[in-house]
Order: structure tokens, then C-alpha cells, then sequence
DNA sequence: TAGAAGCAGATTTTT
DNA sequence: TCTGCTTCTA
């Protein structure tokens, strides 16, 4: 087992732990990575059977990337690779094999979060999607049913949303359609209703590892919960320290009481491989800010470095051409350009920094952005495999029957949407004479209907030439890069001859975007979007109060994020702010961020102004009564004391008791 | 039916 | 300022 010998001490005490729940507080930078891949292949090598060990991530690089390092370090004596996944495709294959049992057929489909808004703003105009969207996932991980909702509201509104989550869940039903939640809650729900089938399932994966345990959510922990019914085996990596996601769901506090929730071992890597120590001590400085957190503190396995430096700017335009030179420079010296990058709390700041870029004729990437199976033309096409698949999915049907252009409007879609009922759109031209309506719009559908037909009969692999025949989409756009995206999934389609195309719909709504990286062009992107990554050079853009923080709502998280942003950098780190910042056509003057001062990167008085984000409306947890939602907020000495209504009953409580959700 | 013009709204987003 | 949606007009 030479792989042990390069481990430091904490790192190896954490490989080659075996039984009983442990958790890794892996420190940015410490070898996360190396160390749990280690400790696959460690168990692996005492003769652990792979089908027994289950890995979970955050997203399918990184299960890739684990899957080939572990097998990189065991070599290839052994029967078949161990089992590492995304939470979400765990529950997809559990779906496959169990919804059965909630009386569901298993050729569901998945839709995504757009997917979602379109169907949500389908039912109802006049509430925003992403508050719905958003309010439902919420519903959802608290396992609140549509009329649990309905009497948990106190406002027209949730009322409203209640009736609106109802008729959304009916519609999933409807067309068997299978949300991003729903691939964890079903899962979940399925598990605990079958107590014995939880222990087989307990039982055959013996030995759990989760990554980026600080992102985990609530239906994931009681998941994991479910997985550990027969045994304790759970070892799960994370850093509280980095834990970004809140506002996507994620629950910090999961990390926090790991130790407590699965009587857990805790071991902390806290020597850095990445950064030199003027860094590290900005980081430690500023999230020691934070309350809620695990103590630890970053040291450098490198030495100390160059000063970490913060630069004033009289605006964003300045500061962009200021960076850019800074750039240039390296550059020059021949600092490879993937080793640069720029990052900024929110995407509206990449403005001013692509111009200052473009402006000195420096090459950069937009890291992000939309995703490949986002875009408009990807959707298009994936419509149509929908509606091969499933010709009775409505919203596919409406998203394709136009596109391209078949002169099939708005209304004819509203005449046939009246005069269908019940029935699917196909269905109802298949059968209708369609007198209501144009002779000719009713044979364009009739051909439609049938080309849809044909197509459905075909292997996967002759679709993309038969679509493109007949539909042209490629030439339809005409924007190149969409023609080239076009040409580049049909080519995506073609090798998948060995799955059938619900199969392949399926794995690719879980897919993300892997980015081409190239080695000519700096990086540009938000902090979120770094998580992860490292850079030799990193210029941190956008200190001021109001841009980052952003606000007062969650400061600890916005403090982690900051936390997250500088312990990217390994050599040089550059944190700039203005004066003056231009936004959505205003001009505002900022001051900058308490961040700074707190990281100890410039003198100031360090103001203790924190609030937390529980507001009138918030959705809130007690451990006795249960879900309730807040519609009072009052001071009691330098606490805060909720007026909260458990669906009727309304109790005062002091804030320290209840759980945000 | 399809493009043009007018208007509100605008964090972060692993799946 | 820019985007995405609704309303207007040929």
C-alpha cells in the first residue's frame, strides 16, 4: 500500500479509518481530494467487495474525477469499479428499480429547474417563477404536502402557492415527470415506508463516503440517515468554513452536528498545499468573523509569499483597466494564462472587467454562463426526443410544433388547447377531423403529428439524420454558434447507440457542462463558480458594501464566500475595490467591504452589525411544533422573539429555538 | 402570424 | 444597461 506513504499524518489517519462514522474537516486546499480518493482505494485493497461502497457527490466531475484517481491508485485488480455517484443519480437509480412501489411507472422523465419554471408559469401568470419555483423546493424539503401549505398560510399569497404547488405536483403525475427534488424526496420517502427494504439497501452498501458534506440538504441527510440504518459506516469530507449554497437549499448546519447526528470521529486537515501563508492568514483572519463554525485554522505547507494586496480604484472602469495591465504583465513574464483568473460576487460585474480585457487584447473565458443542454437551440432538439419518447408531454409539444416556423401561432395553439379537454395534443389531432381550425394549419399538425410517429419508431442513432432532414433546424438559426451546437448534439446523439433514447434524456438532465478548458485565456467568473478551483494569480473584484457583501441578510455566508474566494489564490492575490461603481444605468458611490478590514488587509474599526435572515414570511422548523411560518418579529433584549403561526396556532418563540428553511 | 416597439425588473445556482 | 416579456401593427 505504497498510495498510504504519500499522506501526511491527519490525512492518513483519515484514510485508513474504517468503521464508524468520521468526518473529514478538510480545509481548502489539504488534499481533500487525495485523501478520500486514498481511502477508496485503501479499502478497496483490504479486500472490500466495490459493490459495497458507495461514494456520493455534488456533481458527476467530480464523481469522475474521484472514480479515476481511486482506480488510478489500486491499479485494475479488481472485479469491477466501485460505486461513485451524484446524490441525484443515486436517486435516479434507485427510482428506476423502486417507484413502482409509489404506484409509479419507472419511464419517468426528468424536468429541469427551466423545465420546472415554464410548467409553474403555465399555472399561474401572476406570481414570479423563480418564487414559486423556489417556494415549492422549499415545500418539498420539509415534506409538506400542497394542503399542509394551504393551512400553514397566513397570507393570499402562500394560499395561492399552496393551490399552485397542488396542481404543479398533479401535473408531474399526470405526465409522469420527476423533479430535481423529487429524485431525492421520492427516494427518501420510498425508503422510509419500506423498512425492509431500507435495511437491504442499508445493507448492501456497507462502507459511504459524501463529498462536500457542507452542501448537503435536509432530504439528504435523512437520506444518508436511511442508508446507515444497519451499520455506521459514513465518512463524509467537508468544510464548514466553505459552505456556499445556503440559498440553494443547502444546510449548513448539517455539518456542524455531524458529529453529533451519527456519534462521528472528527479529523481536521489543516495543512495547506495551496497557498503561501500571507493568504492563509487574510482567510483565517476574516471567517474567525463567523460564529457558527467549526475552529480551525489554515496553515501553509509553502512558506509565507508575497503580501496580499487590496487596491483602491476611483471607479469600475479604472479598476478593470488597472487589472488588465496587471494581466498583460504577467502574462508577459509568461505566466500561463489558466493560471489567472478574475472573480466577482455577482455576474454584473463582469461587465466592466471583459471591457478592460478586450481593451489590452487579453483572452478570456467566461466560466458559467449557460450551460451547454440550456441553450435555447439544445432545449429545442431535446423537446423533440421528448416528444418521441412521451408524445402525451404537452410542454414539449408546445415548444417544438413551431420550431421551425410551421405557422402553428399562438392561436391555433389556444383553439386546440380548448378543444382537446383532457387528452394530449398529439392524442387529440391524431383523432380530431380539426375543423375548427385552418385546412391548412390542420394538415401542417396532422404532418407533424405523424413525422413524430415515424420518428419514434427509429433507433436512437438514425434520428439525428432523419430530424435534420426534415426540420433543418440547423440552417433555421441563424446565429453560427447555435447552427454549431446543433451539429455538436446530434453528434452527441449518434453515440449513444447503446441506450435508448429515454435513457439517454434521462442521464442528460443530470449532466453538467463540462467546460473545454484551454490553456490560452484567463479566467473570469463568480465566486460560486470557483468553489474548487486554483488559481496562481487571482484578482478578487467588487469589495464594497453592497456588492459583497451584497447584504446584510446572511453575512456569515457571504463571509464564507469570501473565505472561499481567497483561498483560490496560490501565489498572488489582488483585492480591489472603487469608489464609485456604475449599475443598471446608475452611478452609485460605495464604501468598501467590511471584508477587507476583517481580513486585516487595511486598518479600520471592525463594526459588529449582524443580523440574521429570518424575516416576517420566512418558513421556519420547531422541534416540538413542527413547521410554521413567522409573521411577527420583536426584540427581547438583544434577541429576537418570533410570532409564529403552526398552521392555526400562533406561539411566541424565541428565535434561537427555531431552524430556518 | 411574425417582427417591432414598449416596459418592468434585475444575487449567487453543483442537480 | 440589458434582457425578456407583453402589446402593437403590417
Amino acid at each position: 500500500m505504497k498510495f498510504l506513504e504519500e499522506l501526511n499524518e491527519a490525512q492518513k489517519k483519515a484514510a485508513t479509518h474504517i468503521d464508524g462514522a468520521l468526518l473529514i474537516l478538510a480545509g481548502a486546499g489539504s488534499g481533500k481530494t487525495k485523501t478520500i480518493t486514498t481511502r477508496l482505494a485503501y479499502l478497496l485493497s483490504l479486500g472490500i467487495d466495490p459493490a459495497s461502497t458507495l461514494t456520493l457527490t455534488f456533481t458527476n466531475k467530480a464523481a469522475s474525477e474521484m472514480k479515476q484517481r481511486a482506480l488510478n491508485l489500486i491499479g485494475d485488480n479488481i472485479s469491477h469499479p466501485p460505486l461513485l455517484l451524484t446524490f441525484h443519480k443515486f436517486g435516479l437509480i434507485f427510482l428506476k428499480l423502486y417507484i413502482h412501489l409509489l404506484n409509479r411507472n419507472n419511464n419517468f422523465v426528468i424536468i429541469d429547474s427551466d423545465d420546472q419554471k415554464k410548467i409553474l408559469k403555465s399555472i399561474s401568470s401572476d406570481l414570479p417563477p423563480n418564487f414559486m419555483s423556489k417556494e415549492i423546493s422549499k415545500y418539498k424539503n420539509s415534506f409538506l404536502s400542497p394542503d399542509e401549505v394551504y393551512n400553514l398560510a397566513n397570507e393570499k399569497v402562500y394560499k395561492q402557492m399552496a393551490l399552485i404547488y397542488d396542481k404543479y405536483q398533479k401535473y408531474l403525475l399526470e405526465n409522469n415527470l420527476v423533479d430535481f427534488d423529487d429524485l431525492l424526496l421520492l427516494t427518501y420517502q420510498i425508503l422510509n415506508e419500506n423498512k425492509d427494504l431500507a435495511k437491504e439497501i442499508s445493507n448492501k452498501y456497507q462502507y459511504i463516503m459524501v463529498d462536500e458534506y457542507q452542501d448537503t440538504n435536509e432530504i439528504q441527510l435523512l437520506l444518508l440517515k436511511k442508508l446507515c440504518l444497519t451499520h455506521s459506516n459514513i465518512c463524509v469530507v467537508g468544510d464548514d468554513d466553505q459552505s456556499i449554497y445556503g440559498f440553494r437549499g443547502a444546510n449548513h448546519k448539517n455539518i456542524l452536528e455531524f458529529e453529533k447526528d451519527f456519534n462521528a470521529k472528527v479529523i481536521k486537515l489543516e495543512l495547506n498545499y495551496r497557498s503561501t501563508n500571507q493568504i492563509l492568514k487574510a482567510a483565517n483572519s476574516l471567517i474567525s468573523f463567523n460564529k457558527n463554525r467549526y475552529d480551525k485554522k489554515l496553515i501553509s505547507a509553502l512558506g509565507d509569499g508575497k503580501e496580499v494586496e487590496v487596491i483602491e480604484n476611483f471607479n469600475e472602469v479604472a479598476e478593470a483597466e488597472t487589472i488588465a495591465k496587471r494581466i498583460k504583465e504577467l502574462i508577459q513574464n509568461g505566466v500561463s494564462p489558466n493560471e489567472i483568473a478574475v472573480l466577482y460576487r455577482i455576474n454584473a460585474l463582469s461587465r466592466s472587467i471583459e471591457d478592460g480585457l478586450r481593451s489590452y487584447g487579453i483572452n478570456y473565458k467566461l466560466v458559467g454562463g449557460m450551460k451547454f443542454y440550456e441553450r435555447e437551440e439544445i432545449k429545442d432538439l431535446i423537446s423533440y426526443l421528448r416528444l418521441i419518447v412521451n408524445p402525451n408531454d404537452d410542454y414539449s409539444f408546445k415548444r417544438v410544433v413551431n420550431k421551425p416556423r410551421r405557422g402553428i401561432g399562438k392561436t391555433t395553439l389556444i383553439k386546440l388547447e380548448e378543444a382537446k379537454k383532457d387528452k394530449s395534443f398529439i392524442e387529440f389531432i391524431k383523432e380530431d377531423d380539426l375543423n375548427f381550425i385552418s385546412k391548412k394549419a390542420a394538415k401542417t399538425l396532422k404532418d407533424f403529428v405523424q413525422f413524430i410517429n415515424f420518428l419514434s419508431k427509429l433507433p436512437i442513432e438514425e434520428i439525428p439524420e432523419i430530424l435534420e432532414e426534415n426540420i433543418n433546424l440547423s440552417t433555421s438559426y441563424k446565429d453560427e454558434d447555435k447552427k454549431r451546437n446543433v451539429e455538436e448534439f446530434y453528434g452527441m446523439i449518434r453515440e449513444k447507440k447503446d441506450l435508448t433514447l429515454r435513457e439517454f434524456l434521462n442521464e442528460l438532465s443530470l449532466e453538467s457542462d463540462q467546460d473545454k478548458l484551454s490553456d490560452a485565456l484567463i479566467n473570469v467568473m463568480t465566486i460560486h463558480a470557483s468553489k474548487g478551483l486554483e488559481f496562481e494569480h487571482l484578482f478578487v473584484i467588487g469589495l464594497e458594501e453592497g456588492f459583497f457583501p451584497l447584504n446584510d441578510a446572511d453575512i456569515e455566508e457571504e463571509r464564507r464566500l469570501a473565505y472561499v474566494a481567497i483561498t483560490r489564490a496560490k501565489k498572488e492575490l489582488v483585492l480591489s475595490y472603487t469608489k464609485s461603481r456604475y449599475l443598471r444605468g446608475q452611478r452609485t458611490h460605495v464604501n468598501k467591504s467590511r471584508f477587507l478590514t476583517e481580513a486585516g488587509l487595511i486598518k479600520g474599526k471592525v463594526a459588529l452589525k449582524e443580523s440574521n435572515s429570518l424575516k416576517v414570511g420566512s418558513l421556519v422548523k420547531h422541534k416540538v411544533f413542527g413547521t410554521g411560518r413567522v409573521i411577527g418579529i420583536n426584540k427581547a433584549g438583544n434577541k429576537k422573539k418570533l410570532k409564529i403561526d403552526f398552521g392555526g396556532s400562533v406561539r411566541e418563540i424565541l428565535s434561537d429555538f427555531v431552524e430556518k428553511i
